[in-house]
DNA sequence: CGCATTGGTTAGTAATAGCTTACCGTTAGT
DNA sequence: ACTAACGGTAAGCTATTACTAACCAATGCG
C-alpha cells in the first residue's frame, strides 16, 4: 500500500520526469512532441512514460497514429494524499513535541542535556 | 530555488531515507541508535543523514560523544510548500480543462477525437 | 592518562538508472 | 499496397548510488 509512495515519489525524483509532468499538466501531449521539447530522444520519454504510468501519475490513449498522455488526476490526488499523510505526522510530531520541553526520556540513554547546543 | 524541490525529492526517494526520516519524526535520535534499527550499517546511516541535511530536512547538535538528529521543521515546511505548488499547478490545470470539455487546440493535430478510449 | 564509545570520512564494489541507437509493429494517407 | 510518421521495446554503455569495511578524530569515564 505503500508502494504507491514509493513509486510516486521515485517517479518525481528525476528532472526529465518532472519536466513531462509539468507539461502534461497543461493538457495532453503526444510523446513527439514532448520529445521534441525535452533534451532526450523520443525513446527516453517514452521511457520515462512508462514509468510515470506505472506510478499511476498519467494516463494514455491513441489518437491515430499518435498517443496522448495527460496526468491521471486521480494518481495525482492519491499521491498527493500520502505526501499530506507524511508531512502531518512529521510536523504534527514534532508540534506536539516543542510543546513539552522535555519529555520523560524513553530509554534513559537518550534525552542527555546538551553541552554546548552548537 | 528549485534546488530545494530536487534535493528533498532524492532525498525522500530512497527508502532507508524514508525510514530514517519516520523515525525522526518522533524525536531526535542519535546515529548508533537509527543504525541498529535499520537494516544498514553505521556508516550508511551517516551518509543517509548527510543528504537529508544537505537536502534542509535535519538538524543535528552534539551531545556528549554522540550526535542527535531530528527534523528540521522549517526545511519540511519548505519542501512541503513546494510540494503543494506542484500539486496546486497540475490539479489547477486539469480543474481548468476538465470545465472546457475540448477547448480551440492550440496546434490543429493535437485534440483528436480519440476512436476507443480505451 | 589510557580506553571505550560514538560517529564522520574514504576507498572500493555491485547494482541500478538514464541515455542512445537500432529495430519493429501500427496507423493514415495517397 | 506502398510509404511515411508515430511510438514502444531491446541491447548496450556510462554514471550514479547505496552499501560495507577500514581508518581516524573527539568525547567521557575509570
Amino acid at each position: 500500500m505503500d508502494t504507491y509512495l514509493q513509486a510516486g515519489l521515485d517517479a518525481l525524483a528525476d528532472e526529465t520526469r518532472r519536466a513531462i509532468f509539468r507539461r502534461l499538466s497543461a493538457g495532453p501531449v503526444a510523446v513527439n512532441e514532448l520529445a521534441r521539447v525535452l533534451p532526450v530522444t523520443r525513446p527516453a520519454v517514452s521511457q520515462h512514460l512508462k514509468v510515470l504510468k506505472k506510478a499511476g501519475l498519467v494516463i494514455d490513449r491513441k489518437a491515430g497514429t499518435r498517443r496522448l498522455y495527460q496526468l491521471d488526476p486521480e494518481g495525482v490526488a492519491r499521491l498527493r494524499a500520502h505526501f499530506d499523510e507524511m508531512w502531518t505526522k512529521a510536523l504534527g510530531n514534532f508540534q506536539r513535541m516543542a510543546e513539552k520541553p522535555l519529555m520523560g526520556a524513553k530509554d534513559g540513554k537518550q534525552c542527555r542535556a546538551r553541552p554546548k547546543s552548537n
